[in-house]
DNA sequence: CATCAAGGTGCGGGATCACGCAACCGGTGA
DNA sequence: TCACCGGTTGCGTGATCCCGCACCTTGATG
């Protein structure tokens, strides 16, 4: 059994690889990459089935390291092992995992017992281990109670990138005003107006960036799903050039 | 001689206790906190001449835990060591060192060396030590060209916090006209145009939010800095409230 | 089958934003 | 002294956004 590690801080490289060494006595063999690009052809190269990823790195975030990775092995078992818990990256992960896929999410601040049991779990047993943390943001991104559907979470990153109603209708193929819609019901889950209206003199916000920025502030989204979205947003741009305006 | 540790990462914390008790040995005791808080405790309580510091902890940011222990003792040298070179972290910092102080700025990516070069030229020598990589950002930031000023740079946060212009007019004491032309200049020198014009359908973009947007992917703005600008808006805001429209 | 809730769509209007044009003003250098 | 320049302000217009009202699907439920 090989284990690929891929993390980009040294410290917590050397602090996984003693755990790994002391909890899987069954691998033989630990390799490391230091960012998410190498991780992936080292993932191919080695046909690593078993990775210890971090989430949040420069080169290329673990999320879309793990997509390529997963997109060719999906019978590939990962532990995403990582700082934060906001519900972007809980989201972002659970997006791409494949049906029937043993996967982990664990935090960094997570004891060594914590680390090391999940480590077996996803590794030997194949079972899927997220931490009660993560699961409480899962459920809640789930749960239609105040909780986001995907439709409304997709106008979210829409108007985060700067999009207008009219662009976002074209992207998503719909009408002006049910762009408008969703937007009024984000506006109302998001609770924009709940700080306006201390005062007589409402109108301190322009609801449209009012929230992206509370989205931000309760970690809705992140900046790392604002890169992946600007690069899914310039493909469907040079897309939509080349095959214009097809509706109809 | 004595040195506070302020990080909450328990590796990270450790391996700077190494780094220090090798390169400081005029160094005798080292005293260690695990967020901004007890940090800025810590502190005042042993009153820590020397501190290392975190930016990014959760409970409070390294940025904030500087600014009140500066603020109490001016003359405290304190070394940001950190993930990111962003140009708001960097901002955030030379915001807040007081006249004159010793402090220093480096990356964790950074070797042993530096490091160890750093803690002997702040601590002992009195020296300001820069990383390089920050030091391009610094420079970039000071620059009038493609740089921004402060008062650029306001407005930026107060649309990034989703106020109206007529809310920044009155938050800034400007007329409204007056905040509209920083948007623009704020709009050219983002260069939120020139993804724009790929087609004769431009329009795509909505200037305001396209402008927080990329203002995030270039790292002029990042969660941290909006946190504490955010609070900040609260404290004015009620502040107001109490004095409310004294124009004229 | 009747009904009901969810979501998409059109219409229309009031508010806000983006921005060109023009005037004013405190400092700088010829 | 005068021309110039960066920053501020007023006026006005067209584009965009916010959102209430009303109608129509579609799938689920009694």
């Amino acid at each position: 059994m090989k284990t690929l590690i891929v993390e980009d801080d040294p410290l917590h490289r050397a602090y996984l690889r003693d755990a790994i060494a002391g909890s899987l006595p069954e691998c033989q063999e630990i390799i490391e990459a230091s960012d998410g690009l190498a991780g992936e052809q080292m993932a191919r190269e080695h046909n690593a089935l078993h990775i210890v990823m971090d989430l949040q790195m420069s080169t290329r975030t673990g999320i879309e390291a793990a997509r390529s990775i997963w997109r060719e092995r999906p019978e590939t078992c990962i532990l995403f092992w990582s700082n934060y818990a906001d519900e972007a990256y809980v989201r972002g992960v659970s997006r791409i995992v494949p049906e029937g896929a043993a996967y982990g999410y664990v935090l960094k601040t997570a004891s060594d017992q914590r680390l090391k049991l999940a480590l077996r779990g996803i590794f030997v047993e194949g079972q899927c281990v997220i931490d009660r943390e993560v699961r409480g943001v899962q459920q809640k991104s789930f749960s239609h109670r105040a909780g986001f559907t995907e439709s409304e979470y997709e106008v979210l990153i829409d108007i985060a990138l700067g999009l207008t109603d009219r662009a976002i209708a074209k992207r998503r193929s719909l009408s002006l005003r049910s762009v408008q819609n969703r937007l009024q019901q984000l506006y109302d889950k998001l609770d924009i107006y709940k700080a306006d209206e201390t005062g007589e003199d409402s109108s301190t916000f322009n609801l449209r960036t009012r929230a992206i920025s509370v989205a931000l502030l309760k970690k809705l989204l992140n900046v790392n799903s604002l890169e992946q979205a600007e690069i899914e947003l310039a493909e469907w741009r040079s897309s939509s050039r080349t095959r214009p305006d097809q509706r109809q």
